[in-house]
DNA sequence: GCTTGCCTCTACAGTCGCTGTAGACTGTAT
DNA sequence: ATACAGTCTACAGCGACTGTAGAGGCAAGC
C-alpha cells in the first residue's frame, strides 16, 4: 500500500466519513481538523488519513464526547507512548455523565406517564396535565442545574 | 385573602420562584412572561400571579418541553374551557421525545461501558478506548440525525 | 447628609455544535 | 457551449439561556 494516494475533495471526505461538507469546515475553521492541502483553483485536498481523522471525530461526537475532550483525544493520538490514563479518565468521565443524564431523564419519563395516564379529556380547567406543571410541590430539587434539552 | 399584593421586585420574583434574575427578563423578551408595570425609577414590578406563571414555566422547562410548547400550554390556561386534547398531545410527544434519547443513551452507556472495562492501563498506543473509538464499523447507525448535547 | 454595599437597569456579546444562506467561482459531462 | 453539480468565503441563526460593562437606585448604619 501506497502512502501517497490520490487526495479527495471535500465531498468526498463527506461521504467517505459521512460527515457534512459544511461540518467538516467548521471542524476545520475550530481546529480539530488540520488546514488541508489546496488544489490550483483553492479547493482543500485531503487523503486517507484525514478520512480516519475525521470518522474518529465522528464516532467520538456520537458518543457525546464534547469537543473539547475530543481536541484532547486526537493530541494523544500522536503521542502514542504516552499514559493512557488521561484517555480512559476522560472515557470514564464520559460514562458517568451519560449515567447521570440517564438517571434524569427517566425520572420525567416517570413524572410525564403519570401526567398523561391521569388525563381523561375535558376541558383545559380540569386537565390533570396542567395540574402536574402546576404543582412544582414535588420534584422541585434545589440544585441550580442548567436545564438540558433532550 | 386580598387580590392585590405588594408588588416584589425581579429580585424577590427570582427567589420566589427560583429562577435566576437574567432568565426572568430572558422569558419577557421572548413573550413567555408579559411586560410587567414598572416603579417610578423604572424597576419591575410582580405579584403572586406572576410567581405563579413563573413556576409553571420552570417546572415545564424542567420537564423538558420547550419554549414553544410552554407558550402554547400558557395561552391554553388562559382559556379554560378548551378541549385539553392539545394539552394532552403535548405531553404525550414529550414522553415520546424523552424515551427515545432514553434509548439513545442506554446505548451509549453500553458502548462507553465496554470501553472503559477493556482499558488495563498502558500507553496510548496499544490503549482499548482508542481503538473503540476509532472502530467505527459497528455501531455506525446510517441515520443522519443531530448528535444531542448531554 | 453621606457612605457602603447590594439591587436593578439596558444592551450586547458569548456559549455549544453546528446549520443555512448568499453570491461567486470551478470542474465535469454531454 | 452549455448545463449542472461541486466548492469557495463570510456571516447570520438556532435554543435557551449566561456573562459582562457601565450606569443608576435603594435601604441601613454612621
Amino acid at each position: 500500500m501506497s502512502i501517497i494516494m490520490k487526495p479527495m475533495t471535500i465531498g468526498r471526505l463527506s461521504k467517505a466519513a459521512n460527515v457534512k461538507i459544511t461540518t467538516i469546515r467548521y471542524y476545520e475553521s475550530v481546529g480539530l481538523m488540520g488546514t488541508p492541502d489546496r488544489s490550483e483553483s483553492g479547493q482543500r485536498l485531503y487523503g486517507s488519513l484525514d478520512v480516519e481523522r475525521l470518522s474518529f471525530i465522528r464516532h467520538a461526537r456520537e458518543l457525546g464526547f464534547p469537543m473539547d475532550d475530543i481536541r484532547t483525544l486526537i493530541e494523544l493520538q500522536t503521542h502514542p507512548s504516552s499514559d493512557c490514563a488521561v484517555v480512559n479518565k476522560i472515557a470514564q468521565n464520559q460514562l458517568g455523565a451519560v449515567r447521570k443524564r440517564l438517571g434524569q431523564l427517566a425520572a420525567l419519563e416517570r413524572e410525564l406517564e403519570r401526567m398523561v395516564t391521569s388525563c381523561e379529556g375535558g376541558k383545559v380547567a380540569s386537565c390533570q396535565v396542567m395540574a402536574s406543571i402546576n404543582d412544582h410541590t414535588e420534584c422541585s430539587s434545589k440544585d441550580h442545574e442548567r436545564i438540558k434539552p433532550l
